[in-house]
DNA sequence: GTTGAGCGTT
């Protein structure tokens, strides 16, 4: 009968449970549904403290003793991770997700959710120029009676307007809209539960650095290194609830113990740390986009290509 | 004349 295996994508998180076959084996592909991209599993061995690799025979894993216990098992990913986009070990749940963000290089159109009725396609399109260059803005209307529907879909020329408009919350006529990927189902949270406060940083460790570490937990959308350096950084996660699993934990980052903490301080943190200087951290820094955006130079992380 | 999640008459 099935049993359920806890696996983690990394070795202090949270696990999930992941169901074996009849025959106790863990099939490849249901890893890789949970994990796109992922290759391999470990675990720590109590006893030694060594980690082991768990045995992979014909796209199905293999416990030791026939039996997967109470360990936390935790994902292997290719060791080139700068994998080829067309890796035949990449399904292609994992390239679609990845397309619609990380590696897209191309502005595409965007959906704008929420329009007031009463916008119309000159003052919206006026509203996303101040991001970019606009190649199309329209508004879909009811084609009897022209009532706006209250969406419509903008594109700009270029990546850098559409990443500034994808990080960010719009408020457009008075009402607050989104604005998305078509059909992603992947809305785009409020910047404010994505930012990380990277505190008692060091010289050493670059935006570089900082991008490659998070990026092992999600997308990192930007890393923000004030210069001159002042011992803090910014880091954008895309997802708010990997970002608050990462808040308030102490993070060793080429051997430097960092802390990360929320970056819009509740206000009992601001009389703890801030204060002193007069406003809080995340009046420091303006929001938006730093470095890493799909445009122009490429920024650190991750392999692309 | 109202409304508030959705996915586009080319």
């Amino acid at each position: 009968m099935a049993q359920y295996i806890q696996i983690a994508e990394e070795e202090n998180e949270e696990p999930i449970e992941v169901p074996t076959e009849d025959d106790g084996t863990l099939l490849l592909s249901t890893l890789c549904a949970q994990f796109p991209g992922s290759s391999g599993l470990k675990y720590r061995n109590p006893e030694t403290g060594t980690v082991r690799g768990v045995r992979l025979l014909d796209g199905r894993f293999h416990s030791s003793e026939g039996l997967w216990g109470n360990l936390v098992y935790v994902v292997v990913f290719p060791k080139d991770n700068k994998r080829k986009m067309d890796d035949g070990l990449e399904n292609s749940l994992a390239k679609t997700k990845r397309l619609e963000s990380k590696y897209r290089t191309t502005p595409s159109d965007l959906i704008v959710l929420g329009l007031p009725w009463k916008s119309n396609e000159e003052d919206t399109k006026q509203y996303f120029e101040q991001f970019g260059e606009v190649v199309l803005c329209q508004i879909k209307k009811d084609f009897k009676t022209g009532q706006s529907k209250g969406y419509g879909f903008v594109r700009f020329a270029d990546m850098e307007g559409q990443n500034k408009v994808l990080s960010q919350r719009h408020c457009i006529e008075g009402r607050w809209c989104e604005v998305r990927i078509p059909n992603s189902r992947e809305p785009n949270y409020p910047i404010a539960l994505r930012k990380l406060f990277v505190g008692r940083l060091t010289e050493d460790v670059s935006a570089e650095d900082l991008r490659t570490y998070f990026s092992k937990f999600d997308e990192v959308t930007d890393v923000f290194v004030p210069k001159p350096f002042r011992g803090f950084a910014f880091v954008t996660m895309v997802h708010p609830e990997v970002a608050a699993k990462l808040i308030d934990e102490d993070h060793i980052i080429k051997g430097i113990s960092v802390h990360v903490s929320s970056a819009e301080p509740k206000q009992k943190d601001k009389e703890r740390f801030g204060g002193g200087g007069g406003r809080g951290r995340f009046d420091d820094h303006r929001g938006g986009w730093h470095d890493g955006h799909q445009g122009g130079g490429m920024g650190g992380g991750q392999g692309q290509n």
